[in-house]
DNA sequence: CGAAACGTTGACCGTTTTCAATTACAGTGG
DNA sequence: CCACTGTAATTGAAAACGGTCAACGTTTCG
């Protein structure tokens, strides 16, 4: 069965990866809850995309504690990393049951080489996900949650007047945002009720406040 | 003069942008505070890197408001994604007095096309720059600000016993934190009360606690 | 139908931020 | 060589804010 990427759409450094490679190349493997995909110190063989489930990369430190590096969650690559690397340095557990796809690293590397065009493609993929994620972060340093929730919604309107689809759930955003769902229902009824936001089934619009 | 990539060492995206092209065909700019590098809606012509200063991209909402996206300190790159895109999708406004210099996007791109060894190591460069944002981004999910500043100081550690060498302001740590320095300052008095931490001079040892 | 997840709001408590004050130190110019 | 200025490092006390706990209605889904 070819990979599904139906879930892909809105992660392309996934995409990029998948469609560097041959679909026959690519490993499908189911993995447990708490089954691991790889772990440290193990030969990095291949980058991986999770294709269902939440996998949990973890570092294991010296005293047994660890430590979250990522979670990749459905849709998600992870170890892009390990393409250059010897070795995995962190443990992938499965949070969920998962199904990832994994790309043979030395497949990748050499498919990426003999494409120049390929190669760049997934080069600006992944500096769309650099600048993504650096805006991410840039949000996080907005302490009062009112803030940060306000600048998300800026971040992801659109239209005049701004507007905001939520595809997804509060408390993915919650999390997504480093606050709690309460916090954010707070933070949205605050909005709100000083009129700089309304919200209407799954629409969320940014009333301008006037000069 | 030949751009100066003393600076750069800790950052290597900018470093394999850099090297992906001759340094002739590198402009430098000075720029004053509040100057800006280019303006949203210009066309993308170039990436950049921050040789020194601090630059601050921000997107201009409809209302006026900004909405910081990132803020390159020296030796970072910037615009990355202005690759792939026609036009920048933010201000890019001097913090301090900086000079950056341009890469222009076209002859990095021919170049990159044309050098597909060169591409491939930008790539990896962006992924292992996606690895660690992904990782800073992770840390602020800690709430508590003993557990994040821990967790940083093992994320930085080497060596057994775990040691890191704090090379910047613990001010400065703070901010990448997302911490107040006072809140740092607090969690190291307690780390260090509860011997899982010991302070020398400018280096941090982490205590292993006995199973 | 019942369980589980989502949405929402209130109250309380703990932590962080803020504000303030003090020490230490590096660089600067007289 | 020494005041002088600015930044970093620290610590304290009060205030604000978000987390946690609790309760409840709603929706989803097996």
């Amino acid at each position: 069965m070819a990979p599904d990427i139906s879930v892909l759409s809105r992660d392309s450094l996934a995409a990029h990866l998948l469609a560097a490679l041959p679909q026959s190349r690519v490993i499908r493997r189911r993995v447990g809850r708490g089954e691991a995909v790889f772990r440290q110190g193990d030969p990095a063989v291949a980058v991986f995309v999770a294709e269902s489930g939440r996998i949990r990369l973890v570092r294991m430190l010296e005293d047994g504690t660890p430590l979250i590096l990522y979670v990749a969650e459905t849709g998600e690559s992870f170890a892009e990393a390990s393409l250059s690397a010897a070795h995995y340095h962190c443990d992938a557990v499965a949070e969920t049951d998962a199904v990832v796809l994994a790309l043979p690293k030395a497949k990748l590397l050499s498919a990426l080489a003999a494409d120049p065009a390929e190669c760049l493609a997934l080069a600006l993929a992944l500096a769309a996900q650099v600048r993504d994620l650096r805006a991410k972060l840039e949000l996080r340093n907005i302490r009062s949650a009112t803030g940060r929730v306000l600048a998300w919604l800026r971040l992801h309107a659109s239209g005049s007047p701004p507007l905001v689809l939520i595809h997804r759930s509060w408390t993915e955003i919650a999390d997504e945002l480093g606050l709690t769902r309460e916090a954010v229902y707070r933070a949205l009824a605050r909005l709100e009720h000083q009129k700089l936001v309304s919200r209407h089934a799954d629409v969320a619009c940014l009333t301008t406040p006037p000069e």
